[in-house]
DNA sequence: GAGCTGACAATAG
DNA sequence: GCTATTGCCAGCT
């Protein structure tokens, strides 16, 4: 299997409330430091596979997209929609990772 | 075909 | 504790 369908499968099995590092899915797959590929793997297949995008964030648990289809707006609203709680701070979003951070089944 | 860029993270200074 | 540099692999130009 390769690194980009480990990512998508790892990414799909992140529960409904729950959100995941970039470093984390990238560990997941053995390779701790392709955390940036994950990123742009959910940048190019979010749609394609029908991915949670929103549900993957950095290791400060803020929402760092720079995709502008993919927004942090949209992507706190559907965080919340899912029960996570989003914090608004300074035109930034982050999430309470001590809470919603998801532990790997 | 070669080089650059990218939703980041870890290591070193 | 914070800033700077390196690593990762695939897609695009």
């Amino acid at each position: 299997m390769n690194f980009n369908q480990k990512v998508i499968v790892l990414i799909k099995k992140i529960p409904k409330g729950r959100v995941a590092t970039y470093g984390q899915i990238a560990s997941l797959v053995s390779t701790p430091r392709a955390a940036r590929m994950v990123g742009g793997i959910l940048h190019r297949d979010s749609e394609k596979y029908d991915l949670p995008w929103q549900r993957v964030i950095n290791s400060k648990g803020m929402i760092s997209t720079t995709c502008q289809k993919h927004s942090s707006n949209l992507q706190a609203k559907l965080l919340q929609n899912e029960g996570v709680k989003v914090i608004k701070k300074d035109n930034n979003y982050f999430i309470d990772l001590k809470k919603y951070l998801w532990r790997e089944a």
